[in-house]
DNA sequence: AAAGCTATGCTTAGAAC
DNA sequence: GGTTCTAAGCATAGCTT
């Protein structure tokens, strides 16, 4: 009888590994199995995820869908800090959503200038044969549908930052830019723009951003 | 012979599940799994990370190692949308940084006040038996040396804000609130403040944000 | 250190409650 | 809607190359 080439799986303790040999093998593994754990989700049940991992060398390394920007900037909209009773901390918080505006569009009008450029990466990722998941899967096929829907988002968020910023300082310059919060820190008025509807639908007006996932880094 | 009890696990196609009350049940048991998984690699590794994952019935559930909050902002912080040519665009993610270390230090304060009702809602959530993961763990014990911590983060930070400040607009006040950039779009003197060490380490001092893990929503 | 192997431990689909 | 059970599918620790 052959001797067992094997031993197989061993139960391991749950506890920082020893071995920092084992642990660099481990994290990359079970890295590789979470992001894959995550795509399967986003396929099965149509949901989104953002995975963000600061590996033992301090690199990072994302999984997104359709991009962590996305879903970070949707949580930090809906999870706003608790306003401190300090005034100006709550005035600082009310501009924190102008910001995300300012963020966001500036973040899709970018997306058309490095968007030739992701793609070469990730072709070349893929010729390289690194992995073969379907969040590495071509970016042209959604070039072409949703620079359309981009364009027509960066009107749309252009008005709404360009009302709101109306509503907050009455001015109507056009320029996208930093907005100072009035005299009141607890002014009823503007109080809509944090939680209203305004920018919700604004920031992520659904299927307005490019979707696409990307990896390492 | 008794007759099989079940069929045991059946293998599923990778494609959105049909029925819906299928999809609810996988959705739900996956995320607790993929929530499991990243909290293993946490362990195993010594890594940080965070998800933030959006149901199928657009609620909001989140796992994250220290933070969710402390990740984002470092991931946000070394992967800033590219630079487009428009000036308004580069003037507004200029003042970004200076709104990240806002929101990071607000956050930081805020933490103080809403510290007790987290640790009892956590204690509530534990009683009732839910799960028994270890992110879920006692927030008591990381109470003292945190606070200790967030301290003098608190007045550090503070005062790298004010320094950025001075530096951008020759302002003096202590008080937060935003910032606006000189009218040159691309004055280079100010350069620093978006890539420089500044930032980053004003951003993310190591070990220097209350850490827990939070759960659900 | 990255890729492949294999036996074993872990996850989970389907069903029943 | 949640829980529990079962058996099959899947992930992966320890090796080897």
């Amino acid at each position: 009888m052959m001797p067992k080439k094997s031993k197989g799986r061993q139960k391991i303790q749950m506890a920082r590994m020893e071995k920092e040999s084992n642990l660099l093998v481990t994290f990359s593994k079970r890295r590789s199995g979470l992001f894959k754990k995550a795509s399967e989700l986003c396929i099965l049940c149509g949901v989104e995820i953002a995975i963000v991992v600061f590996s033992p060398g301090k690199k990072v390394f994302s999984f997104g869908h359709p991009s962590v920007e996305t879903i970070v900037d949707r949580f930090l909209a809906q999870n706003p800090p608790q306003y401190s009773t300090t005034s100006q901390l709550v005035a600082a918080h009310r501009n924190a959503n102008i910001h995300e505006l300012n963020r966001q569009l500036t973040y899709e009008i970018n997306q058309l200038e490095v968007e030739k450029v992701k793609s070469e990466e990730l072709d070349k990722f893929r010729k390289q044969g690194v992995e073969n998941h379907w969040w590495e899967a071509p970016i042209e096929r959604m070039g072409l549908e949703e620079l359309e829907r981009l364009k027509m988002a960066m009107g749309w968020l252009k008005k709404n930052i360009d009302d709101q910023k109306k509503r907050l300082v009455g001015a109507s310059q056009l320029a996208i830019g930093p907005v100072v919060s009035g005299p009141n820190g607890l002014g009823g008025g503007h109080e809509y723009i944090v939680k209203g509807s305004g920018l919700e639908i604004t920031m992520t007006p659904h299927g307005f951003v490019l979707g696409y996932g990307h990896f390492g880094c």
